[in-house]
Order: C-alpha cells, then structure tokens, then sequence
DNA sequence: TAAAAAAGAGGCACAAGTGTCGCTTTAATT
DNA sequence: AATTAAAGCGACACTTGTGCCTCTTTTTTA
C-alpha cells in the first residue's frame, strides 16, 4: 500500500493514509472485528474526520480489495518480463505465494474472504480476484506446457486446482500451526502436480 | 444434528433444539452475524431463557465444532467398513465431500473457520478437526498404496494436499459460483492425483 | 396431588458501535 | 494577506446487542 509522491492535496494524503491503516487492523484482526473507531485512532482522526471520507467500513475494505487486486495486476505483469523460463515462472509464483503467506498482506486476504461472507460487492469483487488468479495462473501452465516442462492436461482445470489448494492452505494455515517446513513442502508438491518428471528433477 | 430418543428431560431436548437452529443460522448468516436474539427466536424461546444453556454465540459455536467432529468420526467408521476396495473409499470420499460442499453443513464448516480466526478455543478445536481429516486421509492414502492402485508419495504429505485442496473449494464455492460440473471435475482431478494411471481408468 | 425443582419470560442497566451536525481550525487560492 | 474552501473535531441521538435478575409457569418427584 505504498503512497504516491507528494503533489497530492491533504485530503487525499489522508485518505490514502486511512486505507493504509485500515489494512494493518483487518489483518490484525479480522474484518468483523475491526471498527471505524479502532481505525480513527490507528488513523489518529476523529470520528467525523473519517466519515467525511468513508461512511463504513466495508466501503473500505471494497477499495482495498480493489486496491490489492490492482496491485497483483501489475505484480504479475511485472513478473512475466523478469524469468526466462515457465519453470522459472512457477518457481516465482511459489517463492511469492510463500512469503505471500507469511505475511500481513496474506492475513490481510483472509479478512477479505470473511467480508466476502457477509456483503454481496465484497463477494463480487473477491470472485473477480479468484477468476483473475486463476486465468493467469492458467496462462502459465499453458507457457510450460508448449516449453514442454509442464505435464500435459487442461490448463483451466489444473490452473484452478492449484489456486484452490494454495486458497485452503492459506486459509488454514493461520488456524493451525502449519510450520514453515510443512508449507514449504505442500508448495513443492503443487510444483510436482505441474511439472513433468524430467523437469522436476531440475534445482528449488 | 439429530436428537436422541426421548426419554431425556425437557432442559435437554430444549438444548438440543437451541443447537439445532443455531447451526441452521450459523450456516445460513455465517457466525459473526448471528446473535443470541435470532437464536432465541428460530428457538421460539426467551432470552432468559436461553441463558439459561448458554452463555454465549461462541459456547454454542464450540459445542457445535465438538458434535460435528464425532460426527464425522462416526461417519468416518462407518464409511470404513463398507467398502472392500480403497478406490471405493475415495470415491465415497470424495462423493460424500461433493455434496457435503453443496449442502448446509458445508456452510456451517464455513461458519466455524470464521469462529476459529477469532476465538482461541474455537482456533484449537478447528485444528483438531483439520488434523483429524489430514490422519484418515493419510491412512486411507496408505490402503490404497498397498493395494497398489494408489500412486506412491508421502501419504501425509499427499493427505494434507488434498485436504486443503478440498478446504479451498468449500471456502471458495460459496464466494464465487463455482457451478457442480466444475465442482466435480475438481474433484476428479484430485482423484487423479491419488491414483495411479491403470486405477484411473476404471469406473466414475 | 402437593411440594420442590427446573425451565422460561421479559424487563433493566449497561456497553459498544454508528452516523450526523454544527462549529473550529487548517490549508489552498487569488 | 485576505478570502474561501477543505479538513477535522467532538458531542449527540440512536440502534443493537449483552448479561443478569426476579418473578411466573411448567415439570418432576415423592
């Protein structure tokens, strides 16, 4: 949630501000349990300070989803310039989903799910992000596929396996203790159901 | 959810009802927006009275995760002699998570993950619950390796794979309209995962 | 069937959160 | 620097939910 340069007016400073905290507290604490009190003082605001610029907090959380999925956008377009090869690719977008995991941003999604549950343009949006994972995930198997690295198979379908396990483990995961070691592994085994023998032997 | 025979006193068919409908609106609403007045009113009983039982939504929420879990274990016995093969258990397996997904008590599932992100007890009990799904699959997985249609691997490492696999699905398919011809072959393409090619071939 | 115990009703005081409004202060504009 | 607009304050009224307590009604039981 990084904040653009300065020329920007002292409202929209502070409004970038505000959804910067807000995020911390959803991944602190969860959607429901987050209020736009606990956000006023983590924003240090006032209670109609804040409300000249969100009358709640879902229409917070809507903008950071939207926010998050921008930024994943343009994440993956980055990523696609950076690795030569789709084993590469996939190793990328293991490594990232891992740290991804272990992180406040990871945490973060969780809250968006939960909000997801309880507001119909929260489970829009959350739809939205799920479908653009998985296509671009899907575009990757297909890349590996035609390198010849990837096992052969339905892209879309295995494109959604994949999201889904990396969906559960990063929803259990915060549920119960999975180390470090143990997520590792699970990472390397979705690396296993996509590649081919030959190319599985290759380095990670 | 179901009720013994009768021969119990009134305050224990009176308890037993209270769950009963608090798990219908815990599916239904997902936990945190029920409170203690919808139950007491899907119970057609007072709030006093219903304090009576239970002090809280959350001691309702962990009684419920307690009762389900032997259901399961139960269940899970049960399935165990039925079937002579170990493809035929992980069709049944598989088939019961199908509809599972679809139904009420996929949503209570639900329900219980988002308890569990803010509840310790309920945290502690949700892991339990995990764990015990990740054991029975492992063991499962290690059946139909011996009988040699199961593809070789880790069988925990494999277990956990496809239970959180699974667990991404039930979470996902109520945020997105995951339609039940694309539900099925997600879990088909996990049965693939765990049998090996000559096993695949056969029926489903 | 009378007495005791259990179950249930519903009011009350309290806590926490929401959204609004008029007023003050600070920042932008010319 | 003066004016105007934007930003921020904090109190207020309102809503919703909680937990408890006393009194009544219904079951049990002896």
């Amino acid at each position: 949630m990084e904040i653009e340069n300065q020329p920007m007016t002292k409202g929209e400073r502070t409004k970038a501000k505000i959804l910067e905290k807000a995020a911390d507290l959803f991944a602190e604490k969860g959607y429901t349990a987050v209020t736009m009190k606990d956000v006023c003082e983590a924003a240090g605001l006032s209670r109609g300070g804040l409300y000249r610029y969100f009358g709640s907090t879902a229409e917070m959380m809507i903008l950071l989803m939207r926010a998050e999925q921008q930024h994943a956008d343009r994440e993956a377009a980055r990523e696609h310039g950076e690795h030569s090869s789709a084993v590469r690719m996939l190793d990328a977008f293991l490594a990232q989903h891992y740290s991804f995991m272990l992180s406040d941003r990871g945490r973060l999604e969780l809250a968006m799910n939960q909000f997801a549950q309880s507001d119909e343009t929260g489970r829009q949006e959350n739809r939205r992000r799920v479908e653009a994972a998985v296509r671009r995930t899907a575009d990757l198997i297909r890349f590996g596929q035609e390198e010849g690295s990837f096992r052969a198979g339905d892209p879309e379908e295995l494109a959604f396996h994949v999201i889904m396990a990396i969906g559960g483990l990063r929803s259990m995961a915060p549920l119960m203790d999975i180390s470090k070691p143990i997520l590792r592994r699970q990472l390397s085994t979705i690396r296993g159901l996509v590649l081919t023998e030959q190319a599985e032997e290759l380095n990670k």
